[in-house]
DNA sequence: TATGAATGAGACTTCATTCAT
DNA sequence: AATGAATGAAGTCTCATTCAT
């Protein structure tokens, strides 16, 4: 018991110090609620109970905090959203990506930092491009490949799977996302978002089902 | 009095004194490049060619600047996409709209406004409540009426006009919007644009067409 | 007198404000004191009597407003130290060029910036070395001219005028300098000083007079 | 108690311990290259490959780790350059010792302490004082000394010997110390100051050699 | 003894805003 | 109305030093 209290103590500052996932998650909500510029390092600290000091020894700066961040909704993105069956029955799948993918961007926290990117795109266009490419863009890619593969399947007749990808997720956004983002709705209903993700559904198979 | 009267004499009440036009189009400029943090008051003075104490006369502070120019973008915004013509046809209206439509989202100048206002909505949810009523969903209202318009004289058959009207509006985007405002891919060409929104009025009209 | 009274008033930030003096001023003084690491931009500002804002409205850095001391440090040197007349006596022309420059060098205010570029030569060598080609090497260089016009008078006798000059000055710094700039000792006495030049200039003569 | 006992025999006691010597060696490096200022002790932590706790262990903070540097060059100083024999003759004692002297001031690395203490006089006034006390004024007394010795032999003619050793001194850095110090030029050759001590040697015989 | 994580004071710099002219 | 000099609060980041292990 000593020996196992002993290694607990020390073994502290490891893969996952939790400091550093203290000041990721002060940091991200700071982040999310004030954007890059609003959120300053001092608040920051203090979201994450942690000097001012401490936040510089494990991030080189504040845009490396930020990128940290980002990474990890990254992450979190592919894991939550991508899952596809090429097997899979096409209503049913899109009805379960839709839901996936809208519960991602209108998260009630404020969560997703796709406008917090957006927002400093042009100044940082490093980051905005490259979150573009790891989140947003795989999105669309992955759910191409499921699209390819139910067309080469006879289920569904597509020219240009990359755009019909694109405009399923924008239709999962109808109605939903841009309120919601402009703060001029708070966050969508289940059952509001379940309407729109069938309709959003109803009108891609209307449009590429095999017939 | 006469000191009154002098006064009264030389006020310039010019709706649109020279000076405030200057300053307008200079902010403009400045604020959409670097977003509502990344702008200084200084730079924008540079831009507008006036002196730093000139911006206080005409507004108020930084924030009224701002939400000048949105002011502005509202109008545009309203001249500029929305004339339907409720006897027009579907398909040639609806191609018309999205061209004009996605024509402001991607304006080569990076101008539009709207990536810079959803940068502060977070922390000014007044300004982006308001841009949001404003020209997002004046634009989805407009569209609604004008669906609502054929769906009466029988050519579409829509049970929920607002969101078929917000479905349209982002399927228009589909594939163009975000690789551009995350710096991830150039303005997209006229031909592209032209795809784009044929392929989104098809899609929207074989789920809504009347049969 | 009204419009004297105007022009007066009016006529203010000119070539030399008198904010940038002041700065200057408090800057030399705070530089000075406590070298060019040790003086922080709020003491320069509490010594100069303004806001720490107005230092960078007349200077774009604190390296920016350290190279303008030694811009005048060498201006000044150049003015006080440097008239030779190279008809002038060499007895008696050494002994005034020795007692302006060690006074130069050992200003009871501990003014001369020499030592304080020197401790930063190494971190910003641009700084040491032009500083050393516009006041010290000018000096050297001047000096030099002048013995050479004595040699071609026939007084000296010299082979390396470039080394002779950097001698005399060296031999003027003897037993008075080091103590002082390490604050062993307070600013020699007048007395003190006189009685070292001559010595220099006797032992200077003694090896370079043409015989 | 048995923790006392353990503690008191595992005390490192040992005059140099090596991690000592590892502090003393990396922060003179850092010390001479980046100044008092400059240098930070986690720097100097890395450059002596130790942590930057263990830089307290041993020494109780910045300065007195920069003042037993400076303890160190003394000694180096005292051992290398003086050692004067009473009876040895002036013209090859003089050159042997300004060889050495200036061989000290000029070393390649940038090696003397003597900008970096200078740097600091100003602001921290006992360490300046000990240091012109221990190295530069000691030069100075032993050179005075062997000048006393060879007045009382006969070989030379001087009234002040104090200032001859110090202007004896000065003339061995006519034109080299300072264009070295200022970064203006790389360290001199061998050649170049072997032609300078020689010029000074003959200078100082011509006004102190006994007729 | 040796470590290195953590701290917080303080440095430089920017910027929205005010005010006398 | 227009200016631009001046301000001071606030931001990012560094660093000497401490402390638990």
């Amino acid at each position: 018991m000593v020996a196992a209290d002993r290694n607990y103590l020390h073994a502290v500052p490891e893969d996952e110090s939790s400091k550093r996932r203290q000041i990721l998650d002060g940091a991200r909500k700071v982040f999310m609620d004030l954007g890059f510029d609003g959120a300053s390092m001092g608040e920051i600290a203090r979201a994450a109970a942690v000097s001012k000091g401490t936040l510089y020894v494990y991030f080189a700066d504040k845009s490396a905090l930020f990128e940290a961040i980002l990474e990890e909704e990254a992450l979190q993105h592919g894991q939550v959203v991508f899952n596809f069956d090429p097997e899979g029955e096409a209503e049913i799948t899109l009805k379960e990506f839709g839901k996936a993918y809208i519960h991602l961007l209108c998260r009630p926290g404020g969560g997703s930092a796709i406008r917090t990117v957006m927002a400093i795109a042009e100044r940082m266009p490093d980051v905005g491009r490259r979150y573009y490419a790891r989140v947003l863009d795989k999105s669309v890619n992955r759910l191409s490949s499921y699209l390819q593969a139910r067309v080469a399947s006879g289920d569904l007749a597509i020219d240009d799977c990359d755009l019909a990808a694109s405009q399923f997720m924008e239709l999962c956004k109808a109605s939903l996302f841009l309120p919601f983002v402009f703060q001029a709705a708070p966050a969508p209903s289940e059952q509001r978002m379940a309407e729109v993700i069938d309709s959003a559904t109803r009108m891609f198979l209307a449009a590429y089902r095999a017939k």
